[in-house]
DNA sequence: CAGTATCCATTTCGATACTG
DNA sequence: CAGTATCGAAATGGATACTG
């Protein structure tokens, strides 16, 4: 049972749920279409099975989520309850994306990135048939150095292993650039510009690439206006 | 350091920041106008001196809240980006009142209640003068059964002994059921009705009570219609 | 696939007392 | 008024291994 504050105040109900680590980053992968645990799990890979099961039963508990059973298949989804958190995983992700730009470089991570663009490929405007993205991070050593994304009529996939045909695109970049690029905090021109993020291709598939990869929702977001806060 | 959870999502970048249990209830304190470290404390009576200390510290270097010396005393307010946390402590609010209603007996505190209660008063709507409310609580033992809130041309204050001014009215009800009345559960005629809520005094200043207390921000939320979500 | 179980290091926090 | 100091109990959660 989450602490309580001793105290009747709706925020303070509200946060002896919702203070609970982890909690709305868990609510927020459900919101984005997570519905089974391995799902859930990819969306928070720091997190311990344990934990990721804990809070689930303790989100059920709460009525904000419900848990569904259907032959072997476990699902969970949001709730009524759960649904009306948006309003506030959203005013939180704004003030986010406004207030906290900086990222340390524990806050990169080049699988959580994919993942995340692998989601939001417009597969309208890719063209039909078989295209295949490649992600080069030259600052990253190992494994996690070359990534794929495959877009076919069936949907799109992220692989951490060449899948054969020749990429279309390839994009190397700084995993910290692309990061940037991802949240908004940096355009397509400004990244390219730097020349710390830079495409392979044909030229026509390069020019295209922006509208293949959407950037996540909040980057969009109207950033403060550092000058207006400086002294005259 | 609050704890990462090794993210670039503005979502949890923010809440790194936000989950800290207190943060967000010391935030909605200066919202309400606590600018100095004893009246923050009047707030979350919860919160032990050197947590509240250590909260407004984190929240400092977070740039969100403002530390001012002006002589011997200290001041703390928010800055621009704590000011932009408002529309999430309300829509933390919001959500609270309508999914978490139930209020177990350790969210009851007399103290807190008259506390809000005090702040709330509609000064313009209570006659010049001197004006005392006396609130009693049959129900709470103790020093804590009896208050008065006293209202003058100079504002307002809550005390826990006899002021000795005879009240213009008392108030007598169950703590739960004043609590659940200013968190607007439940409304006046509904309170009245039940017959736990009771008032004493002239039937001119029983009547005008309700113009002169006014109740939570949140009590007009709107509430889950229950029925809609029973089977047919 | 969908979790549990266990263990232990670490963190957190409440209580209380004290200070300039 | 505005905190700090100290201490021990309790909770938290990360790592790892395991199960139907």
């Amino acid at each position: 049972m989450p602490s309580q504050y001793g105290q009747f105040c709706p925020v303070a109900k509200a946060m002896e749920l919702l203070d609970e680590r982890w909690t709305l980053l868990v609510v927020r992968e459900l919101m984005l279409g997570s519905r089974h645990f391995n799902a859930l799990r990819r969306g928070v890979p720091r997190m311990s099975p344990a934990l990721l099961s804990k809070r689930l039963h303790t989100l059920v508990r709460a009525g904000v989520v419900e848990r569904w059973v259907d032959g072997n298949r476990v699902s969970y989804r949001l709730t009524e309850s759960g649904r009306e958190l948006e309003p506030i995983v959203e005013a939180v992700g704004r003030w986010g994306i406004r207030w906290i730009p900086e990222l340390g470089d524990a806050d990169l991570d080049p699988h959580l990135l994919l993942w995340d663009i692998h989601r939001n490929v417009d597969t309208e405007a890719v063209p039909d048939g078989r295209t295949v993205i490649a992600f080069v991070f030259p600052d990253v050593a190992g494994p996690a150095r070359c990534w794929w994304i495959v877009v076919t009529g069936d949907g799109v996939d992220v692989c951490d292993a060449d899948p054969g045909d020749p990429p279309r695109v390839t994009v190397e970049a700084g995993l910290r650039t692309l990061t940037r690029l991802w949240r908004g905090d940096v355009d397509w021109a400004g990244a390219l510009r730097s020349g710390d993020l830079v495409l392979h291709g044909e030229p026509q598939a390069r020019r295209a690439l922006p509208r293949w990869l959407k950037l996540s929702a909040l980057a969009g977001t109207p950033r403060p206006d550092r000058r207006a806060a400086l002294p005259v």
